[in-house]
DNA sequence: AATTTTCATTTGTCAGACAATTAAAAGTCT
DNA sequence: AGACTTTTAATTGTCTGACAAATGAAAATT
């Protein structure tokens, strides 16, 4: 590991990946204390701060966490589900909105990934992943929701119907892209006529998951996929003829 | 943006999020130029090594990147399907090796996610596409071929598979899932009569792809699900029984 | 024996300095 | 004037040395 060619560019980089690679090939394991920074600097034959920048792109990764203190110090951190799912919204969201990929582009391949869930959460989801699901339903029925309340709830309601399949890779994947098109999503108003017909699909989502009828849910999910580009396209088309009105 | 409580602790950590804040939320967009790494450490009221530590976080994430110079300094970075691809596959991995996820959980999210691509990729897909698939399962009846090779040309494979769907957003959030199976898929030694059966299946999924005939691929994914669990089942059971006599 | 105090270790932060890089500005020569 | 060279200023990358804060272990005290 203590590996550093005689390239004296970018040092803070070459120790982070040093390290990184080190996690990865399982020479460092979960919960080892790495060296101190002063004992790391040494090793390099670098300084503390430059050992620092590097222990921080690790943390920022994920990678490691740090203690203060006479037992303190860097410590290979076991990467947690939620650490992950939050890594992988925040990476979609940034592709998503950083790449101008289209609508329809995302929203396929959130809708194509959710349907392969389908099969998986019909056989196997508990009565609570149902009861999730119902209560979201009867939420986005309310008339006083606002437009954000409804996109979380849409969310929670995906959510649930992924967690269904019981595959925590599967949750985790499915995270980055339903969480990341949130932004894409809130462009969208919902009028009281769009909601009526996302609850309706949801409502048929859910039965389907209910009665373990796989193909059900499976065609009311592309019917809801149909039906949000459409709703976008309108959205899309009619701010186009605003902005071109101005 | 230069908002920092009274809470002088985990400073960096601070001024990283407050930054990763700004980018996510539009108000610094791609190619933008940050402060100096003075300015920005008078702005927050820290110190430059401590700015420095925050925008080491932030470079860790592809978030920016630095030029020196006269009119360097730290930028706003587009996040590319590369950069993406690079770390999903990286947290991918960590995650199924540190969380003792097991082979059939991973592998069922993968094959699960293939088969939403069929198809679109039956579909879609081009004579390059189909090439590059056969050119895979050429290379995998070659005899002398290593099992390392063998598993880097099944990603091929795989990866040209869900490639032919022509959605990056699909291809990004698959090879997290392909590639970071692929430490697992390693510890599989393949024999020729697994590989036989293995490339007699890919052909499958070629003929399928190349009919545009997305039952037949999908089917064909789902034996090679069964057969790769099938061939994992025997290896930790052999590795079981081995450890049992020592 | 229990509690308190001291101490050593380690990370977090700061200040100031110099090196390396880079592009623009200034100068120089044809 | 135009092309080339030199200088300069700005910026990141790195180093040195220092102190603060946290924390657990050891020592001292009751």
């Amino acid at each position: 590991m203590k590996i550093d060619p005689n390239n004296r560019a970018d040092l803070s980089a070459q120790i982070a990946k040093a390290i990184r690679d080190a996690i990865v090939e399982g020479q460092l394991i979960v919960d080892e204390r790495l060296p101190s920074e002063a004992e790391l600097a040494e090793q390099f034959d670098v300084s503390r701060p430059t050992v620092r920048e590097a222990l921080k792109r690790l943390a920022a990764q994920s990678l490691i966490r740090t203690q203060r203190g006479a037992t303190g110090g860097a410590f290979v951190n076991r990467l947690t589900y939620p650490e992950a799912y939050g890594q992988q919204i925040t990476t979609a969201t940034l592709l998503l909105s950083m790449n101008a990929v289209s609508f329809q582009t995302a929203c396929e391949a959130r809708f194509a990934m959710e349907r392969a869930c389908a099969p998986l959460s019909a056989a196997r989801r508990s009565s609570d992943h149902l009861a999730s699901m119902r209560a979201e339903v009867f939420r986005q029925n309310q008339p006083g929701l606002s437009d954000e309340a409804f996109c979380a709830s849409d969310v929670a309601f995906h959510r649930a119907l992924v967690d269904g399949a019981g595959n925590p890779v599967l949750s985790y994947q499915l995270a980055g892209a339903v969480e990341g098109m949130q932004p894409l999503m809130n462009m969208i108003t919902f009028t009281a006529r769009s909601r009526a017909q996302i609850v309706d699909l949801h409502t048929e989502i859910a039965d389907g998951i209910e009665a373990r009828d796989a193909p059900r849910a499976e065609a009311a999910l592309t019917r809801l996929e149909s039906y949000t580009n459409e709703l976008a396209t309108g959205v899309l088309a009619k701010r186009k003829a605003k902005a071109a009105a101005d």
